[in-house]
DNA sequence: TATTGTTATACTCTATAACTATA
DNA sequence: TATAGTTATAGAGTATAACAATA
């Protein structure tokens, strides 16, 4: 006989009431799903995010970016080499700081950007398809409101 | 003049509306206050999900640990043998199937547990405490739908 | 043949410390 | 003295492939 009888129901003992396990297997679902509908144009979330950033905030600098989304600056400097590397954006020199560089979409990163936009939208609604609207509105406003 | 000023607004574009990104970041905040109050017992989130698994089913085998948490068997090892390593837990040969072995706590793997169970419902209160608890037992709800 | 568990390997993400150039 | 950005490094987490023992 096999080990693992799969009718054998599991029992998530402790884990059951804990939000933190809670958001982390959806975000694992939600990961999932991005990653499946973003294959095609090889953007990594963390990628698509600071895509996203850097398009909404034409010349922001690593600081920023490092502040806004709570990594450490050493792990930005790959992400932002990456996103060089394929000519989706470019750096500037700040005008006003000597030491820093505005971060700039190129005409390719804008186009990328829009069709991405569009992926991870649909990335999000399949992910949360069992949610009506009205329910996927509470959730973020609730996640947000740990976020913040 | 610094270029990071740090009362100007990040604009966070087509992420606003993204439940995935908005899961992410709050699983963070989630993540930080597990690991800061579990410090104390060096139990990493992972590591306490799998202790509180075979806790509640004892005898569980490798790969249900795996099904369950949606990770592969080769990673599981490591975790395992770190667990065994501590003396939290000890594998018995499975009684109808000579390939898998069951996993148990131990005595100390139980005191462990149940401390740490405690501790890890404190971290999930504090990163939780702007919401109300009926917003809490929301959360929870719409979190699950998506994972199921 | 299929499954359980294991080793090896590689890539990503994350965290810390030390360094440079500029403020 | 502090800050912006970089390098180097180490620890986790995650993915695939290949294998031995057993079903």
């Amino acid at each position: 006989m096999a080990a693992t009888q799969p009718g054998l129901e599991i029992d998530t003992g402790p884990l059951q009431g804990l939000v933190g396990y809670a958001a982390r297997r959806a975000s694992m679902v939600l990961f999932d799903s991005f990653t499946q509908h973003m294959a095609a144009l090889d953007l990594r979330p963390t990628l698509f995010t600071l895509l996203s950033l850097i398009g909404a905030n034409p010349g922001i600098t690593s600081t920023q970016l490092c502040t806004e989304l709570a990594i450490q600056s050493s792990n930005l400097v790959g992400l932002v080499k990456q996103l060089q590397d394929r000519a989706l954006i470019r750096r500037q020199p700040h005008p006003c700081d000597g030491r820093a560089m505005g971060l700039h979409l190129t005409a390719a990163g804008r186009a990328l950007l829009s069709r991405a936009s569009q992926i991870a939208a649909q990335a999000d609604r399949q992910a949360t398809a069992g949610l009506s609207e009205a329910e996927v509105r509470k959730l973020l406003s609730l996640l947000q409101k740990i976020h913040h």
